[in-house]
RNA sequence: GGAGAGGUGGCCGAGUGGUCGAAGGCGCACGCCUGGAAAGCGUGUAUCCGUCACAAGCGGAUCAAGGGUUCGAAUCCCUUUCUCUCCGCCA
């Protein structure tokens, strides 16, 4: 969440920034500000008042230990009336700190400044394009047919078994999968991220802490009798490892991999997007994630696309990087880049990766912090990114690399498949 | 799932109602000592909030979490949660 200072500081520069994403803060960030005083007035009068009572607490202890306990009893009465008090504070304090707490949470991270406007996904910024996009052959076939012709990805089975949005591998197509999720992650280990395997579940805090919840409430598999979500993605529990922690500054920055499953309710999704791998309720993904000192998250953003475009131009995908607009920007990100492969037989650009620096508003909320030489507690900066999607990154890969001999296996995969062709 | 034991500061570990945010030790930082180092000696060493200049100082909160008893709780009571041991079940 946004740091409170910097609404006590600059309202009116908060309130222009989110403009960016469509949305007038005016009369949340002006309620705020109001919330915040009054809890602030509130609070002053309570730690007066129990300042008091431990006071005479003392001066009751005193009198006692003195032999002088009848002294004490008007004393006490004193203390009662104040305690009564206290909780009058107390109570008006709660609420008037669930208040604040509900606010705060509704307000998303302030846009980068180079976020161009913008309302959907049509107006992000195509700034950097690779490799050659060939036009495909008229008889090319998407993935979905080329899954059922080689008997690689089998949808309907999943379909019968759990539901649709859950496809079988199966064969060379299990294999394939396989192959990528080392590849990536070796790519990883190689950039110098350490690999993590976290749970698949989390419970609720960790939900709240990376801001899944209560911003994407529904988004996620939710199991009740034991209250945890299904991951969305490894994002949630790696980063939440660092939940409530004070790094030292010579830890940052702090850079972690993972592959996992990941789960999503994808409510609302319908037609071509969903079509065969494009959009799923289950799939695998490896993810980034760099924890940084403020001063150097920008590099490590610079330096996670740098990472993700390698790692395509290894697979010999044409692809394109956008810079996300603030309608398309997500509510936790400063600055976004998404990366698009290009999906010949579709004639599209699908998303295999987004690389998002959150700056300090993961971290606020997670409280993760590092000591500065100086010995002051800073918020850290978090960021992550999709390094990568299997499911499209698979799409493409088959859709584009297609031909009479079958389906050609990308040099730098080969070694991680052990087959050239799928056939 | 059943029975029992327990959760104290970066770590270990005292503390069973009164000036305890918490003894002592370790670790760490700085200083003295030394040619340099070790040892030794000394000093310091949690987090959050408020006031305020995001200083100092002052005040408040925090001994797993929440609630209660009491003038006063790390210490007593209740609930929750986690860890450990034994049993059960089990990949």
């Amino acid at each position: 969440m946004i740091d409170i200072q910097q609404i006590r500081d600059h309202s009116d520069e908060v309130i222009l920034r989110l403009k960016v994403r469509n949305m007038d803060a005016g009369d949340l960030v002006n309620g705020l500000k109001e919330v915040d005083q009054s809890k602030r007035q509130l609070q002053k009068q309570l730690d007066d008042t129990l300042a008091e009572i431990n006071a005479l607490a003392k001066e009751i202890g005193v009198l006692f230990k003195t032999g002088k306990g009848a002294e004490a009893e008007p004393l006490k009465e004193k203390s009662a009336a104040l305690k009564k008090q206290a909780k009058d504070l107390q109570e008006q304090l709660d609420e008037a700190n669930a208040k604040f707490q509900e606010l705060i949470v509704r307000l998303p991270n302030l846009p980068h400044p180079s976020v161009p406007a913008g309302k959907s996904d049509a107006d992000n910024l195509v700034i950097q394009k690779t490799g050659k996009v060939i036009p495909a052959a008229p008889d090319a076939l998407p993935h979905w047919d080329l899954a059922k012709k080689y008997d690689i990805i089998d949808f309907e089975r999943g379909t019968k078994i759990t539901g649709a949005g859950f496809p079988v591998y199966k064969g060379l197509g299990a294999r394939l999968q396989r192959a990528l999720i080392t590849f990536f992650l070796d790519e990883a280990l190689i950039a110098g991220y350490t690999e993590y395997q976290p749970p698949l579940l989390v419970n609720e805090d960790s939900a709240f802490g990376t801001g899944q919840l209560p911003d994407k409430d529904g988004q996620m598999y939710h199991v009740p009798s034991d209250n945890l979500y299904l991951i969305p993605t490894s994002e949630v529990p790696v980063t939440n490892l660092f939940r409530d922690t004070i790094l030292q500054e010579d830890e940052l920055p702090v850079k972690c991999t993972a592959y996992s499953v990941c789960f999503r309710r994808e409510a609302g999704s319908y037609g071509k997007d969903v079509r065969g791998l494009n959009r799923l309720h289950q799939f695998d993904k490896v993810e980034i994630v760099q924890i940084t000192r403020p001063e150097n998250s920008y590099k490590a953003l610079d330096e996670m696309v740098t990472h993700v475009s390698g790692v395509l131009k290894k697979l010999e995908l044409p692809f394109r990087t956008t810079r996300l607009c603030g309608g398309d920007l997500g509510f936790a990100a400063a600055l976004t880049y998404d990366m698009e492969v290009w999906s010949a037989a579709q004639g599209r650009w699908l998303e295999v990766s987004s690389v998002s620096n959150f700056e300090s508003y993961q971290s606020n909320r997670l409280k993760l912090r590092y000591k500065t030489a100086d010995g002051k507690n800073r918020l850290a900066h978090t960021l992550n990114g999709s390094a990568l999607a299997l499911p499209r990154i698979m799409a493409a890969l088959l859709e584009n690399n297609q031909s009479e001999e079958g389906i050609l296996i990308p040099k730098a995969l080969q070694a991680y498949t052990g087959f050239r062709y799928i056939q």
